[in-house]
DNA sequence: CGTCTACTTCAAGTGCGCTTGAAGTCCCAG
DNA sequence: CTGGGACTTCAAGCGCACTTGAAGTAGACG
């Protein structure tokens, strides 16, 4: 299975994306990732595509699904790095969630720091337990103090 | 539906919780909260559910699975509030956890950062693409930044 | 040229966290 | 006492992100 570095094969992406095949199968049906045929019918992935994995395992960090993994690598040269100008919007959109995550775990964190200090998840006084408390008494809507957050579950209904 | 403050009807405990009843009545099968029946049969919860889900959301979080949160919830009392002593190693772990997470944030932050400084997401040094040495850096086993959390897929191969 | 591993497709299955639907029952305001 | 909304169970379905399995083919090595 050795072939030029720019070819890879599907076993040879997995290993250097630490992907399983059947991922990168799905992941090329999906559109996030590209590949040539050999004239057996085989896959041959460009280097570039190591990139662009690299950018889908960000994003599910940044907790996009991988439809919007794709909707971002959309806006990015398929084959190539981008440059400057095309990769700072997508870094920025990224800090900016990333931010906000961070942010809703500083606060989390810092609720359970009052519960630690207060004995707490007492009915009346504690802040993690309260949303709903809020939510009833201030009306339908803000269901949870921290917000519907990326990493909720999809929809309640 | 109106019911004495303790007892509330599942309608009642899916407003005030902001979760839908059929999630109620699943969590309930797994046993993260429990219920009463009237002589009818229909379920009639008392207010301390409403901390046991509040605790449940605040797990989910953190990036527990609702299983990891029954083990939690297993060791705290089902019906009133904990105590401090019980409380502070739960809120402990899930601080150092939360830390983690953030930790694990700022860094993948930072890393956006100096690609959009340099242009990045070359192959050769972007910190972001190259998942190999950040595992590394990680210890062994490290698979991912993220560590072993939660919303990573199942086992990879 | 043979062998044998890595590849191919396609359909179906998995696990989580629920939701939906059908068919029936409760219970409480009027 | 009646009407109707809220409840009951059970089975099936969904969306995501894959994995697994079967049956067959490609292609690098000796």
């Amino acid at each position: 299975m050795t072939s030029s570095a720019d070819r890879l094969t599907i076993g040879e992406l997995a290993t250097r994306s630490g992907l399983a095949t059947s991922a990168l199968r799905y992941y090329e049906e999906l559109g996030l990732i590209t590949s040539q045929r050999t004239a057996g019918g085989q896959r041959r992935y460009h280097r570039a595509m190591l990139r662009r994995l690299a950018f889908v395992r960000a994003a599910q960090r940044v907790g996009l699904s991988l439809d919007e993994a794709g909707q971002a690598l959309a806006r990015l040269p398929d084959d190539r790095a981008p440059n400057a100008a095309q990769w700072a919007p997508v870094a920025r959109a990224w800090q900016r969630r990333i931010d906000d995550q961070i942010a809703e775990l500083q606060l989390l964190r810092r609720k359970l720091g009052g519960c630690v200090g207060c004995g707490c998840l007492s009915l009346k006084t504690c802040a993690l337990y309260n949303p709903d408390d809020t939510a009833a008494t201030h009306g339908p809507g803000a269901r949870w103090l921290l917000g519907d957050t990326p990493p909720e579950p999809p929809t309640r209904t």
